[in-house]
DNA sequence: TCTGGGGTCCTAGGACCC
DNA sequence: TCTGGGGTCCTAGGACCC
């Protein structure tokens, strides 16, 4: 038998409605409400809503003020990273101990590798021992899809939700997918969707008929993803042990600013913090970049490779000088972010060879109190007050 | 009063090297 | 006379996901 016609068993959980959820097992009198999260300003979006608030055509990403408009007598709540990040933790930790290879797909879903498992379990019953088994410890419902691989497990969970499992055999795949609207299969979003729609294509079914050569040319190499997806075919990997690739921050103002100090100052606290969380997990960067949002929702963004460091003086000093000869515009900003890329680890040892004594001894000083006091307690001026001026 | 913030991955074009 | 060809790295932008 060749490698390629074993029959894996891949495994998917989500939590249903995640940050919701964590919200209810806090406050129980949250049962039943129309129940959105989401920031408090003027541009906030909703990050999650419940499904009594769904009713109201409510949705993920969409501006507060229209869910506002929508439903003025649902529960915000501006939502508790913290909390969310400490369930995930836990959650993570019972799929680590229960099974044998996973990946954290997000901070509400897990894929299992179950190809093998099968002679000793039957699949299935082991992810609902498991999903049960979560739902006890935490009391948050989640659901679970079980098929073939990634993609169609991903979407029988989808299917599934709230609450429910389901497990499609590889002969069901054709027939489970061929009525769904395009949108439903991954990596399929708004901007693939409506060029289907504008071809004529809106359901799977329509997608297979498609000839590859003619998804190929409408579509480039995305037309070869569009042929498999839509037969449920998928090859990749679960991977376990996944290292961040990059950190960012960015943010939107509630007014669009020129005021270069405002915009600076902005810069210098971001890379500062970024630096910061670079330090505390042994990281180093070799790329940074930063990026605009024009008021008209213009985006563009400028990086420089530079070597391994995680030095805020470096690295402000860089991010400054790309924003020089990024912001020639001078027109309105929305936005402005920077973001560390090229990370590897080792931060320590390596800079043990690049940087002076002295200057180790005041990271570690200043780290020791940012850790202890938050990463605020201490910054440097240029992030505080408006930068007086540089250049 | 349109359009967050954290990420991943892909693509296309240019530089550069052999 | 009319201009190789492959590999790799880098940059900027964009689609997509939660």
């Amino acid at each position: 038998m060749s490698v390629s016609s074993v029959q894996r068993s891949v495994l998917h959980l989500d939590l249903d409605t995640f940050f919701v959820s964590v919200e209810r097992r806090k406050d129980a009198r949250l049962q039943g409400l129309p129940l959105i999260i989401g920031g408090t300003g003027d541009r906030a979006v909703v990050s999650a809503c419940s499904y009594e608030a769904r009713v109201f055509g409510i949705r993920s990403a969409m501006p507060m003020r229209i869910a506002k408009r929508l439903c003025p007598h649902g529960f915000y709540l501006s939502g508790d990273v913290d909390a969310y990040l400490e369930q995930s933790r836990i959650i993570t930790e019972i799929v680590r101990e229960k099974a044998p290879l996973y990946e954290k797909a997000s901070i509400d879903e897990f894929y299992v590798e179950m190809t093998g498992m099968e002679r000793f379990y039957g699949c299935y019953q082991w992810g609902q021992e498991l999903r049960q088994y979560i739902m006890k410890e935490t009391g948050l419902p989640l659901s679970l899809g079980l098929s073939v691989n990634k993609l169609v497990s991903k979407i029988a969970t989808n299917e599934a939700k709230p609450n429910g499992a389901l497990h499609i055999i590889a002969p069901e795949i054709e027939p489970f997918l061929a009525p769904m609207p395009v949108y439903k299969i991954p990596q399929i979003g708004p901007k693939t969707s409506r060029t289907l729609a504008y071809l004529g294509v809106r359901s799977v079914a329509t997608l297979r008929q498609i000839p590859a050569d003619v998804l190929e040319r409408a579509f480039g190499r995305q037309g070869q993803m569009l042929y498999r997806r839509s037969r449920g075919q998928d090859d990749s990997p679960v991977r376990s042990d996944t290292e961040q690739q990059s950190m960012s921050s960015e943010q939107t103002f509630a007014q669009d600013t020129i005021d270069l100090h405002l915009l600076q100052s902005t810069i210098v606290r971001m890379t500062e913090a970024l630096a910061f969380r670079l330090r505390q997990q042994d990281k180093l960067t070799a790329c940074i970049s930063v990026k605009l949002r024009y008021a008209n929702f213009e985006t563009v963004s400028r990086q420089a490779r530079i070597s391994y460091t995680a030095r805020d003086e470096l690295l402000i000093d860089k991010a400054l000088h790309i924003f020089e000869r990024l912001y020639q515009k001078r027109v309105r900003v929305r936005l402005i972010g920077v973001r560390l890329s090229h990370l590897v680890y080792g931060g320590a040892q390596l800079a043990l060879f690049q940087d002076l004594p002295r200057q180790s001894d005041l990271y570690m000083a200043i780290d020791a109190i940012k850790s202890r006091y938050g990463g605020g307690a201490v910054r440097r001026a240029s992030g505080i007050r408006h930068l007086s001026n540089r250049s």
